[in-house]
DNA sequence: AGCCTATCGGGCATATTTCCCGCTGGCTAT
DNA sequence: ATAGCCAGCGGGAAATATGCCCGATAGGCT
């Protein structure tokens, strides 16, 4: 009566696709018809196998996910993708559906997450495991994407200089004002994006692409 | 013939010890007698059950993988744990070695690979996976981030925290310290890492891929 | 036993952060 | 031109954090 459903899995740890497996197979009406492990691999074994759905992880090396997601999209737009993933960053969510999934379901979910997630994804429907989908909300709320546009174009100057980890006095120095006044500026800027400490602060110019993560392997200091 | 060996699972994420479990049923001496999801869950199931081996995940919330592991060893120094992570720096291996672990196998190895270890580790012999092997070789030849070994277990596991944004509170109550050891052992981490600011510290973590990027800015806690 | 190292935390002087303030100078609108 | 506004600059002062010291305990090793 129920239709089988066919899927393939995609992810880099064969102790994932192990525990995929077993959990698919206690479903009577899935059955697993293929597997990769990287990007490249999972868009040939689409192509070759048509699944019904495709359960992919995102962190993967090379060829990623997402890349793999918007290739298979681009072959076959009516793929249903959920993408299962490591990641509670609402963000990867985002990318992930702007990429063309169907469903977002975080690896610390119950395992009744993932199959309740097949069958939505199925019929069409989106879906996010609760978690993502309250840290999503919560974000919509904050609204703290645009935060650095608060900043003026000195505070700006200055918080590159900070993430660079540059010592207040050379940014003094470099700038002619006062140890005192970059200082203050800290502070503000702190504020302004609404950060407590300056690990935080660099987090959050490494999301920005404020800090160039491949300056940091050339070193100065 | 050969005794059944008993075997503790413990990792975060249910869809990596169904993994687990699908694949060790494949042994017909090895049986899996109980898991856990973190490292305080892991502490109480070891002295309820006593297992000849443990595997480990060492990236989980809360109360990670490390202190579990030091507290089972204390409470049973005869423990076998084998560490299977993500994690392909050598030095989460050193850090792993030194809590007590006597195995350290990496999620991208081959299944086979966590087999043959529980067989060693059984022996009390000690195994690393081949990736991790040989990235600690050139560690010892290159001197490259062997910075981070000078840490202690303790204090590697607060620089993870620390990091990671956490505030000195939280870590302290996470690790039922103080908040002023926390502090200490923060001043310790930078004197012995030669940074002086928390800013070089997060550049030296991401450099150490201490900080996974990818988790950047998955901010929740 | 004696020594060593890891862990834990108190003490305390110094430095930094945080927040408030006032000053200047360039805009803009009246 | 005069008033109002805001960016930029930096002093002051209280609250905190840091840097460095110390002593205590506990487990391991010789």
């Amino acid at each position: 009566m129920t239709k089988l459903i066919e899927i393939m899995l995609v992810d880099d740890h064969a102790i994932v696709r192990e525990g995929y497996r077993s959990l698919l197979q206690k479903q009577d009406n899935m059955r697993v018809i293929a597997e990769a492990s990287d990007g490249a691999q999972a868009y040939l074994s689409y192509k070759a196998h048509s699944p019904d759905i495709v359960i992919m992880d995102i962190s993967m090396p090379g060829q990623g996910g997402l890349e793999a997601i918007s290739r298979i999209k681009q072959f076959d737009s009516e793929a249903k993708i959920i993408v299962f993933s490591m990641h509670q960053n609402p963000s990867f969510a985002v990318q992930a559906t702007r990429a063309g999934a169907l469903g977002y379901v975080t690896k610390s979910s119950d395992p009744e997450v993932l199959i309740r997630a097949i069958y939505d994804v199925q019929q069409g429907k989106y879906t996010l495991s609760a978690d993502i989908a309250q840290a999503l909300a919560l974000e919509k709320l904050g609204t703290d994407s645009a935060a650095l546009d608060q900043l003026t174009v000195r505070e700006f100057e200055i918080l590159r200089m900070l993430v660079e980890a540059k010592p207040t006095q050379d940014i003094a120095d470099t700038l002619n004002i006062s140890p005192k006044t970059v200082a203050n500026a800290h502070y503000i800027i702190k504020k302004k994006l609404g950060v407590t400490s300056d690990i935080e602060l660099t987090h959050l110019a490494i999301k920005m692409n404020i800090l160039d993560l491949l300056t940091l392997s050339a070193n100065e200091s």
